[in-house]
Order: structure tokens, then C-alpha cells, then sequence
RNA sequence: GGGCGUUUAGCUCAGUUGGCUAGAGCAUCUCGUUUACACCGAGAGGGUCGGGGGUUCGAGUCCCUCAACGCCCA
């Protein structure tokens, strides 16, 4: 081993050497691992598995730099700390991105593979990406127990998603039912909503008569309905009209009232020509619309054309009073808003599509064609027997799916439901009783919102990528089949309800004519099969049954990662130990999707709720407050922050500026790989593969890249000068340590006695108390912006500036140097603690370094220090040691040094320029002050001439005031009168200005009376402000007086 | 349409229960290489706290209202 030379150390900290090594001492030497048979608390945090869909970004690194922090201090706190690692399985996502691969690739689509081979490459995809995420994280320092990594879809996950499934099934919380998917004709696929874009095009609207059965004297004997798709008329279920129709019109024209009030003069005619007709229209179909509504009351029916169908009439707030004719066609099976009022009004739903969008046999003669065809067909029977209407041109949204660039078709399909009820409750409850706290507790409202509306959540999935459903199927044709089906279920080999549990699905449509036309069965027979029973599921396929082929929703096993991780549904140790977690870190967007169902399912498993505490970080955007994506080509890849500015550099500046609001944002730079010159990204050059330096006009790459004549030009990274002070404040960190390791020579570790300590160092234990305290209270309370601030200016502007600065005169002195070199280890060991959890990798660096130099280490007791700070003690000073007096003297230094130095610079004096200055107070101030006075010559080469009540100005000096002291500077010789004078009329002003305002108040006798301490405050303050006022003319009027 | 949030210096953000001349980092300007650090040191300039109204002795802070921007849900 060669000897540490503390002058071999360089002025930069070699970041991108330091963080593979460290991370890597760090990683083998297990201090990561959680132990579940460790006598210390557990501390718990599950990472919010990252998508295995690509690589990470920068809201990733924000959200991984906090857990990490967390956890780093916790373990520090001596806590049995454990974060669990992991990624996500991503269902649509993930197969989205491999499926579209494969298309510009090969031009194969999945039915193309199959779904083994697909899943197949699905798994080498997710190997691929893992890896790279599971790096990325690495870099950025994040101490997760490795070894424990898991996957949303590996064998332990699946068990428990497999356990919980059947569990649910059985208590009859998951049942199959019918829902409105959208439906990709082309591809035959769900879609789900946000793979859907609306694009405006020319339509028609057409407006068709329907009769009406039976009509009463004085009644109209058919009503007009308009659609903008007159072949799904063909599977209408009733029309209807508002409930309300007084009302409805009332509040449409107080709205336009108030938007009249609102609008401009230019937008006026246009909603008073919208109020006039909205009156007319009042008057001319009120009576129209209220005799409808009657006429739905009393159970009138309609006469579907073309199928000849009754349907009924029916209320309903979908209908618009204000729109066309004030009725509204019900086509349940292809439309959502139509959906939601069959469910309310209890209509039958009729699904008229087959799966590659040509219409079934429930159409009759329209049965085999296409929409298209059939729409046209439709216009022309309703035509053939007078009951179109009119045609009106008009701009419809048609709904088009994003993969195939088809039209959507609403479809009504088969879906497994979890129902919520219960569970949604028991989530409401944790929340609400405290278990579980969300900060910022804003967050709460929309979590209770949303569980509160108790909506089933449908799991299936129409995929090949996830966990698929393990229900077996069989449709019974006839009553008579059912029982025998179970009875031989009941029956087979192995069979008790700890294996399979079974569930009889009747079919909706009770008429069996109609079942035998649409080829429905009579009912369905489902049973769910637990894992490891591959016998039964065979025994299942031989009696006829079929396994459903739909995977389950990604969130399902998302819901379960915090137990499942730990091995339920398994009794694990690690589960006994670490079960519930402490606490989860998250972003705001997937609070309901995520954070609330692994509440529900944390408590439906384990009877607990898995974490007792919910953070929620801000989000991260860009300059122009839009949020990044790689699609924007905004987007900041971690890795590229790294490495230009370190590890440390990152987690720094992310936490800095993590704040409670709920955005943040970040402008982003790119940065020239020839001249290394940054500048600001734009909306227009952020979408080019290439992009000339402004500085060394070169051109470089950007992600946009295609062409081979692009990709050949090196690559411009994307990062943020916002780092920079977080890069800055690493090298300050750095040098501070390397000037305390310069100095360590002959260090011996030795208690130091209380009364040794002298002013500064009373000052540094004050501080440093006070620092720690508050540091420790702001991370357990998210604060990570409020930490970080605490620390960069108690480590640069108080440690550096000063304490270090007033070391040097103590090092140069041979009696006072062992004394200063224990207090300065002392106060660094502790300020690197305090800095670890932010700044893993530097702080390690330099405490390994110093533990060369001093493995002994503190002022009152001397202890060895543990080989690495990873695990050293978190700072925890005794509150004795803040001492309010001692940092009062400090201020008052502070405060006379810095009017020095103000005066040094507006009279121009040189640093080398010595000069002599003198402090006119109090004795009592002048002894708080006599130890420090040294000092002044070091912080601003001036010598202390006079201190106390007896100092006088000089003939010719510049002269500043504070509340407790006058400071003269003696410029024989050196004044610039000018620039004093200028410097004193400015200095006359402000207090002249602050008196005024002080009087007032004063004057006040309502505030007065109200605030009697407050008053005498600033009634001591005001006699101060005098006092230095009047010293102030007065050295006014002599420099005036040379002028 | 509903909910949440933001608006303070050129930029990015602090500002606790209302209270003395509203702070920081970056950027700008001036001066400076002094036994760690130019990724440094010292200092300066720069804000009618989005607009309007109210409560109060007193409002960046509390209430109402308007506007702009952002996000989520429908």
C-alpha cells in the first residue's frame, strides 16, 4: 500500500474516476443489504420500479436522488435500512415499442410471430433495457439492496399476483362483464385511451324520423333524431329527451348571460345572437320538448325503422333541449355517453359489430357489410321510406387509432372487473385515519376523490406481455350443461377450494331465441386456478375449458409490489421484518393509478397498509414549462448531467430544487462536444438532427439523428447550466478538505477541553448544532430544498469563509496548531456526515483520505471513525452546544468586517494597502469583540487600532455605522472624498428612510397598544438608527467641508 | 366542465404564526491571483411581490375578483 501524500491530491475531484470505485467498495462490501434478522428498526422504501420501456430520465434521477438521501440518512440513524430495487413489466408500453420495432425493422407484425415468439423477444427487449436502467440508477449512487432486485413479471411477482387474483376471485371480487373498449378494427385490438387521437373531419349530420307507437290525441306520431353515423341506428335501444327541458334552457341562457358579461365587445353580437335564438327556440319548442318528456313518462314506445323494433322513449340529461330536435338516439353497444344512459336508464345493450368491424347478424340484411357500405345502405332505406329528414354538413372529431391510423370503433367486449366497493374504502379509511399521510397533503383530496367514486376497475388487458389471466372458460349452451360442467369440475383429481374456485356467468341476454340467432351461450362457467397446480389446468382443457387470453392491467402487480417484493404471499423473514414499509417517494401522476390500489391491495393481502408515508416530489420541466419527453427532444439523460458535472452535482442540484411546489423548472442547454460551449435550447432547434455551435460554429449530432451524414458528426449532450452551482459547491467541498489534509501534518488525536475552545470554535460547536438539528429535521420532513440550502451556506459561507480563514492565522502558530488541527477534523468529520446523504461519492472520497491522516477523531471524546462514512453515525449534537451569546459576537465581527471591506472597495484601496480603522462602542461590545480583532487583519489587512468608547475618527476617514458601532477607516492620504461623500449622502438616505418608517409606526397608537414588545423594539432601534444617523451627517459635513 | 398549482430581481427559486430597509444562486458591473479552491475572493447595481378590490394600526403573506400559464381527472 503506498502512503497517502495529502499534497498528491489534485485541486478537482476526479468524479468520473472516484464514482465506479466507491460505488463499487460500497456495493461489495454489502453495507446496501437490509438484514431481517437485525436487532436494529427496520426502515423501509420500495423504489417505484422504473418502466423497462428505455432508458431513464431526469424525473427518474429527481425521484431516485430522494429515496436515496432518505435512506442513506436513515441508515446512518442506525436504522436497519432497506431499499427495494426493481423495474416494471409496462404491458402496453412495453409491447407497444417492441411490436412497433418490429414492424421498421422486419414489417412483421405480432400475429406475424405469434404470441410465444413475441413474448420471446418482449423478454430479450426487457433484459436489454433492465440492465441499462438498473446502471442508471447505479450511477447516480443509489444504494438499493442489489441483490434483492426484482421484477414485475419474475416468478416471485407472479405467484403473488396469481395468489391475490384468486383470492379475489373467490370472495366474488373479480367478475367478467361487458365493457366499451376502443377497438382497432384493423389491427383487432383494444386500444387504450391514450394510444387514441381525434382528428376534425368533413361529415354530415343527418336527421332521421322515427314513429311513434300508438300516439295519443294531439300527439306527434314520430320524433326527429340526428347522428353524425346512421348505421349505428341499426343497434339503437331507445331515444331520449331531457327530463327537464325548462330548466335545461334556463341554464344554458344563464351561462351565455354571464359569458356575455365576460366577453369582448367584438365577441357580443355573436352570444347576444346566440341568446336571441336560444329564445326564440325557448318559444317555439318548449312546448314540443315538455310534451315529450310526458309522453316518456308514460312509457311511449318508438318504432326502430328498418328493424322494426320497439324502443322505448326515456329521460334523460345526455338529450340537449338546446341542439337539433331535443332528442337523442341511444346506441349503447358504440357509443359512451350512450352507454352511461343505458346503464341509468337500465336499456338493453346491442352489440351490431363483429371484431374486424363488419356488422353481425343482429343487423339482419345489413349483416356481412361494412360500416361504410352500411351507412350508405341505411341512408337510402330510411330515404325509400320517407323518414330522412335533412342533411347538414358539419365538422365531426373522428376518433383514430394511433397505431394502426384507423378509425376507433367503440366496442362492447368482455372484460374482467375487480369490484372496488370494499376495497376502495378500506384505502379511503387509511388515509383519512392516519395511517397512511400524504405530504404535501394537497395530494390528499385527489386520492379520497377519486377511490370515492368506487368504480370497478377493469384488469384485462387484450395483450401477450403480462400476467395472464388464470381463469379457464367454458360457455354452456343449455341449462342443462352447467351442472354436469361443475359437477365434473367438482370432480377432477386434486380438486378442494385452496386450488381452484368457480364462478357461473348467466348470460345477459335472456332470451333464448335471440341467444340462439347471436350464437350467445346460456351461461359461462369460469374457474380460476391457483399456481403450481399445472396438473388441474390440463385436467381443465381436457374437460373442454379454455384459458382466457387477455394479461391483467400492469398496475395490478404494481399494486402488490411492496409485499410482493418481500415474498408474499410466503411467510419470508424479509417480509416479518421489513412489512410495512416506512415510506414511498413518488410523482403526482400516479397517485390514484399506483399509490392508492397498493393501499387497498397492502391491505386485502397483508391486513396492512404498506407504507405509513407518501411524499410526493415535484415534476420537472423544461424553460418553457413544458414538461420533457424524449419525443420533445427536451429531455436531459442523466447520465450526459453526470457526466459533465458528477454524480454528487446531480443529487445535489436535484434536491435543491426540490420545493413544495408542484413544478420546477429546469432550461435546458445543449452543450457543444468540439468547444464544450453551452447554449439555450429552443423550440426550433431542439427537433433537429443537427445543430451548429453559435460559439465555434461546428456542427454536431443531436437525437434526431438518421442520416448516415448526421450520425457521423459527434453528439452534443443535453444538459443544464443549473448544475453548475451544485458542481461549484463540490469543488468548494473539495478544496476546503484538501486544505484541512495539507494541514493535518503531525495530527494527534486528544480530547480538548472545554475551556481551550476559543470564540470561533464555540462559534463552529454552535453552528454546527444548530446546522445538524435542523438538516435532520428538514430531510424527515421532505424538506430536501430547505436541507440543501442549510447546508451550502453554512459549509461555503460559514465554514469556508470563516471558520477555515481564522484557522490559517492558528496553523501558522506552532502552540495553536494541534489544538486547531483536532477542532477542524472534528468540525469536518461532522459537516461530511451531514453532507453524505446528498453527496455520496465526495464525501467518501475525502473521508477515507482523511482517515489516512486521522482515523482518531473528535474534540471532548476521541473515537475511531468507521472505514467508510456510508455507515458512520448520523450528527447528533448535544442542543447545549447552540449557543445564541457566541453567535451574536460572531454577527457583530460579521457585520464590522464587511463595512470594512465595503469601504476598502468604494475608496479603491488595493488588498495589499494595509489600513488602520478603529470601533467606537460600548465597553461591553468592545470585550465581545477584542478576541476576534485579530482577525480583521487576515480578512481585510486592517489593523485594529481602537476599540471602545473612547475611539475617535480620524482627521481624514471614511465612516460606517451599524446599530451597535461606528467604524472610522483612517484614509490619510488615500481618501477619495468624492466617492465617500457619495457613499454617505446614499448611507443618510436609507437611514433617514427607515426612521421615517420606524416614527411612523410609532406614531401608530392602535399598534402600539396592540404590540407593546414589538413597539419597544423598534423603538430601541429607532434611537440606533439616530445615533448613527447623526454620526453619519456629521462625517458628511467634514468631507463636504474638503470638498 | 371539475380539481390542483404557479405568477416575487434579466433567469431559476426562497420568503414559517401578517410586523423594522423583501432574500439566495446564476447572469451583469467594479476591484482583486492573499500559504485550499478563478468551478476562487471582496463589493455594487437591479424588485411599485401578475392586475383590481377588501379585511387590518399594518398585507409578498389573509379574503374576494380578474388575467395568464401549467398539470391532473372527465
Amino acid at each position: 500500500m503506498t502512503t497517502f501524500n495529502p499534497n498528491d491530491i489534485p485541486s478537482r475531484f476526479d468524479f468520473a474516476e472516484a464514482q465506479n470505485r466507491i460505488f463499487q467498495m460500497w456495493e461489495s462490501g454489502g453495507y446496501f443489504e437490509g438484514d431481517p434478522e437485525s436487532k436494529k428498526p427496520p426502515y423501509t422504501v420500495v423504489i417505484p420500479p422504473p418502466n423497462v420501456t428505455g432508458a431513464l430520465h431526469l424525473g427518474h434521477a429527481l425521484n431516485n436522488t430522494l429515496q436515496d438521501t432518505l435512506i442513506r440518512m436513515k441508515r446512518m440513524q442506525g436504522f436497519n435500512a432497506l431499499w427495494m430495487p426493481g423495474t416494471d413489466h409496462a404491458g402496453i408500453a412495453t409491447q407497444a415499442v417492441v411490436e412497433r420495432r418490429l414492424k421498421e425493422d422486419e414489417g412483421k407484425t405480432r400475429h406475424d410471430l405469434g404470441r410465444e415468439a413475441l413474448v420471446e423477444r418482449i423478454w430479450k427487449w426487457k433484459e436489454q433495457y433492465e440492465t441499462r436502467i438498473l446502471g442508471q440508477l447505479k450511477q447516480i449512487g443509489s444504494s438499493c439492496d442489489w441483490k434483492r432486485t426484482r421484477f414485475t413479471l419474475d416468478d416471485v411477482c407472479a405467484r403473488a399476483v396469481r395468489h391475490t387474483f384468486f383470492d379475489l376471485f373467490q370472495k366474488s371480487l373479480i367478475y367478467r362483464g361487458k365493457r366499451l373498449v376502443n377497438w382497432d378494427t384493423y389491427l383487432q385490438t383494444t386500444v387504450s385511451d391514450d394510444e387514441v387521437f381525434s382528428q376534425t373531419v368533413k361529415g354530415q349530420f343527418w336527421h332521421f324520423k322515427y314513429p311513434v307507437i300508438d300516439p295519443k290525441p294531439g300527439e306527434p306520431d314520430c320524433v326527429i333524431v340526428a347522428t353524425t353515423r346512421p348505421e349505428t341506428m341499426l343497434g339503437d335501444t331507445a331515444v331520449a329527451v331531457h327530463p327537464e327541458p325548462d330548466k335545461a334552457l334556463d341554464r344554458v341562457a344563464s351561462e351565455l348571460r354571464e359569458k356575455l358579461k365576460k366577453s369582448s365587445d367584438a365577441e357580443k353580437a355573436s352570444v347576444e345572437a346566440q341568446l336571441d335564438a336560444l329564445a326564440a327556440r325557448r318559444e317555439l319548442m318548449l312546448p314540443k320538448l315538455e310534451q315529450l318528456r310526458d309522453m316518456a313518462s308514460d312509457g311511449r314506445k318508438l318504432l326502430l325503422p328498418l328493424m322494426d323494433r320497439e324502443i322505448p322513449l326515456v329521460c334523460d340529461v345526455w338529450a340537449k333541449p338546446e341542439l337539433g330536435a331535443g332528442c337523442v338516439k341511444i346506441t349503447p353497444a358504440h357509443d359512451p355517453n350512450d352507454y352511461e344512459v343505458a346503464k341509468r336508464c337500465d336499456l338493453p345493450m346491442i352489440n351490431i359489430m363483429n371484431r374486424d368491424g363488419t356488422l353481425n347478424v343482429e343487423t339482419g340484411v345489413y349483416s356481412g357489410l361494412t360500416m361504410k357500405q352500411a351507412r350508405k345502405k341505411v341512408v337510402e332505406d330510411l330515404d325509400a321510406i320517407q323518414l330522412l329528414e335533412t342533411v347538414e354538413d358539419r365538422e365531426i372529431e373522428l376518433p383514430q387509432s394511433d397505431r394502426s391510423k384507423t378509425p376507433i370503433e367503440p366496442y362492447l367486449a368482455d372484460q374482467w372487473f375487480v369490484a372496488m366497493g370494499e376495497l376502495s374504502q378500506s384505502a379511503i379509511d387509511a388515509v383519512v385515519d392516519g395511517e397512511v399521510s400524504i405530504t404535501p397533503k394537497r395530494y390528499e383530496r385527489g386520492y379520497l376523490d377519486w377511490l370515492g367514486e368506487k368504480r370497478d376497475w377493469p384488469v384485462s388487458r387484450q395483450l401477450w406481455w403480462g400476467h395472464q389471466i388464470p381463469v379457464w372458460t367454458k360457455a354452456c349452451g343449455s341449462e342443462g350443461e352447467v351442472q354436469p360442467l361443475i359437477d365434473a369440475i367438482h370432480a377432477l383429481p386434486g380438486f378442494d377450494g385452496t386450488v381452484a374456485a368457480v364462478q357461473l356467468e348467466p348470460c345477459e341476454e335472456t332470451d333464448s331465441k335471440k341467444r340462439a340467432n347471436l350464437e350467445l351461450p346460456f351461461a359461462s362457467v369460469h374457474v380460476c386456478v391457483q399456481s403450481g397446480c399445472e396438473d388441474f389446468e390440463k385436467a381443465l382443457e381436457e374437460l373442454g375449458l379454455t384459458r382466457e387470453e387477455d394479461v391483467l392491467d400492469t398496475w395490478f402487480s404494481s399494486a402488490l409490489w411492496p409485499h410482493s417484493t418481500l415474498g408474499w404471499p410466503e411467510q419470508t423473514p424479509e417480509l416479518a421484518c421489513f412489512y410495512p414499509t416506512s415510506t414511498l417517494i413518488t410523482s403526482r401522476d400516479i397517485i390514484s393509478l399506483w399509490v392508492a390500489r397498493m393501499v387497498l391491495m397492502g391491505l386485502n393481502n397483508c391486513g396492512e397498509v404498506p407504507f405509513e408515508k407518501v411524499y410526493i416530489h415535484p415534476k420537472i420541466q423544461d424553460g418553457f414549462g413544458e414538461t420533457m419527453s424524449k419525443s420533445k427532444g427536451n429531455g436531459i439523460d442523466p447520465l450526459d448531467v453526470i457526466a459533465k458535472f458528477g454524480a454528487d452535482a446531480l443529487r445535489f442540484g436535484m434536491a435543491h430544487l426540490c420545493t413544495e411546489t408542484q413544478d420546477v423548472r429546469l432550461p435546458v442547454q445543449f452543450e457543444c462536444p468540439h468547444c464544450q460551449h453551452s447554449f439555450d435550447q429552443t423550440k426550433k432547434n431542439r427537433i433537429l438532427p443537427k445543430v451548429a455551435c453559435p460559439s465555434c460554429k461546428k456542427e454536431f449530432s443531436t437525437q434526431w439523428a438518421e442520416s448516415e451524414e448526421d450520425k457521423s458528426l459527434e453528439k452534443g449532450a443535453v444538459t443544464s447550466e443549473r448544475f453548475e452551482t451544485a458542481r461549484n459547491f463540490v469543488n468548494k467541498l473539495w478544496n476546503a478538505s484538501r486544505f484541512a489534509m495539507l494541514n493535518l501534518e503531525g495530527y494527534e488525536a486528544s480530547p480538548i477541553s472545554e475551556a481551550d475552545l476559543t470564540v470561533e470554535d464555540r462559534w463552529m460547536l454552535s453552528r454546527l448544532t444548530t446546522v445538524s438539528g435542523n438538516v435532520t429535521a428538514y430531510l424527515e420532513d421532505f424538506k430536501y430544498a430547505d436541507a440543501t440550502r442549510e447546508l451550502y451556506e453554512f459549509a461555503w459561507h460559514q465554514f469556508c469563509s470563516f471558520y477555515v480563514e481564522m484557522l490559517k492565522d492558528r496553523f501558522a502558530d506552532e502552540s495553536k496548531r494541534p489544538h486547531a488541527q483536532r477542532i477542524l477534523a472534528y468540525s469536518l468529520d461532522c459537516l461530511l456526515r451531514l453532507l453524505h446523504p446528498v453527496m455520496p461519492f465526495i464525501t467518501e472520497e475525502i473521508w477515507q483520505n482523511l482517515a489516512n491522516l486521522c482515523p482518531q477523531r473528535g474534540w471532548g471524546e476521541v473515537e475511531t471513525v468507521n472505514r467508510c462514512i456510508i455507515d458512520a453515525a448520523w450528527p447528533e449534537l448535544d442542543p447545549a452546544w447552540r449557543d445564541e451569546a457566541i453567535e451574536n459576537q460572531f454577527a457583530l465581527y460579521q457585520a464590522a468586517l464587511s463595512d470594512l471591506r465595503e469601504i476598502r472597495n468604494s475608496q479603491n484601496i488595493g488588498n495589499k494597502k494595509k489600513v488602520k480603522f478603529s470601533i467606537k462602542c460600548t465597553a461591553d461590545i468592545g470585550d465581545l469583540l477584542r478576541p476576534l480583532g485579530v482577525y480583521f487583519s487576515r480578512m481585510a489587512n486592517a489593523e485594529l487600532i481602537e476599540l471602545g468608547p473612547s475611539a475617535e475618527a480620524p482627521e481624514t476617514s471614511a465612516t460606517r455605522t451599524t446599530a451597535e458601532m461606528e467604524i472610522y477607516v483612517d484614509l490619510d492620504g488615500l481618501i477619495d472624498i468624492e466617492a465617500e461623500v457619495k457613499r454617505l449622502e446614499k448611507e443618510k438616505a436609507n437611514l433617514e428612510k427607515s426612521i421615517s418608517s420606524k416614527q411612523r409606526q410609532l406614531s401608530n397608537e392602535k399598534f402600539v397598544a396592540a404590540k407593546p414588545d414589538l413597539a419597544d423594539e423598534i423603538r430601541t432601534s429607532l434611537l440606533q438608527a439616530e445615533s448613527q444617523l447623526s454620526t453619519i451627517a456629521e462625517s458628511l459635513q467634514k468631507m463636504i467641508a474638503k470638498l
